[in-house]
DNA sequence: GTCTATATGAGGATAGAC
DNA sequence: GTCTATCCTCATATAGAC
């Protein structure tokens, strides 16, 4: 064992348990009831939390493997590819509990944009690791080389264009482009801001810059 | 040539010249006129760009000794370690051209936020390489482990405080908290906007985003 | 001040046993 | 479905020659 090219890593401690290794990795599976779809959304809840705090490049497959209990290659087994995991994560997760948002502001009588950030905001609040992850892989895919270039280029024109499809009521005078512009580029800064400061509200937080974004009496019946 | 472990890239193509390699390496020296000081430059221009382009963690010593015509062993001559590198940029560099902006509103007869960020803006507009490293790591360091963690969690601490004990002028029944966290974030997130979208004019992309933020006729006289 | 050489290990991915 | 073993490349860092 301690070989240079261990397929473990050092953390891993053996030898207490004085049966055969078969036995206890047959024990663990057990334990957990461990099925197919259990192990493969481990998996992603483990790449989105490291993706999350080491972006794509900082983050090994041996991590994720080490988090779910697999080696390497077990993880490959589900993925395929490192840039499969990117592609399963934005797709399986992400994009999957996003598109409902806007998508519900097309049925409303009378939208108002402040709801719809209300709204992306109160889901944020409870799932910062899928927050984290989109902020840290947003910048990271700036790069046109990165993986994740192309759907983040994407979706960055799709949110605003989309949301300009949707008769949105505003006072007069009002630039509904430019509102759109601004608060999307605000919540983004915030979110980084509210990553940041563990314990804080999100909600809290947008509200104070919806008070500045939209002020009263202007915005008065408008939000 | 060609091992395993061989100091130079696979795209290092060598043999044209028949002289010998350390004649050539002289010629270059010269025809540059490198001195010390031009070398820890160009060292930090390429850290800058691959921090912004491949993160802290995607960006290897090799990347950068090749942009600079240098080994690794001869970057690490320069800065000690990788950590050292992170260190220099951020304090020799970004710090350095970004710190006198607020600081020049403390001097101003008639402070107004809307100048600050319109001056931030401007100075931002013509390096983008900075305002791309500074996103990056800005994101990667919300990690606690990340080596630039402190430094990123001080840094939007002191912005806002700072901003704070300045007497800016504003309308009536504003709350310049709000409405300065807002702005920060909003910046934050447009720069992000302004580094997908190549050949666009940050100052034009801000006036639009001002003018949602600082509306008229609220802010009439005040912007 | 810059290099070569080397130490030491981690990286992604694949083959094949079980 | 998960593992071990292995391939080959790349990583950071140091030692010491010139």
């Amino acid at each position: 064992m301690s070989t240079t090219n261990d397929n473990r890593r050092d953390t891993d401690v053996r030898g207490a348990d004085t049966r055969s290794t078969d036995a206890q990795i047959a024990d663990m599976r057990d334990a957990a009831h461990t099925n197919d779809s259990d192990r493969l959304n481990a998996i992603l809840d483990a790449t989105i939390e490291y993706f999350g705090r080491l972006g794509y490049y900082g983050t090994s497959l041996q991590r994720i493997a080490d988090a779910v209990g697999l080696t390497k290659a077990g993880v490959l087994h589900y993925a395929g590819s490192k840039e499969g995991l990117l592609s399963l994560v934005l797709t399986e997760r992400y994009d999957r509990e996003t598109e409902s948002i806007t998508e519900s502001m097309v049925t409303e009588e009378r939208p108002l944009i402040a709801n719809m950030w209300r709204r992306t905001v109160a889901v944020n609040n409870h799932r910062p690791a899928l927050v984290h992850m989109f902020s840290t892989l947003s910048a990271e895919a700036l790069d046109p080389g990165h993986p994740a270039h192309e759907y983040f280029a994407r979706r960055e024109q799709s949110i605003v264009s989309n949301a300009m499809n949707i008769n949105w009521q505003v006072p007069d005078g009002v630039n509904v482009q430019h509102v759109l512009q601004a608060g999307f580029s605000m919540m983004d800064g915030l979110q980084l801001r509210w990553l940041r400061s563990p314990g804080q509200d999100l909600n809290a937080m947008w509200a104070e810059c919806e008070d500045a974004l939209l002020p009263l009496p202007l915005w008065e019946g408008y939000r």
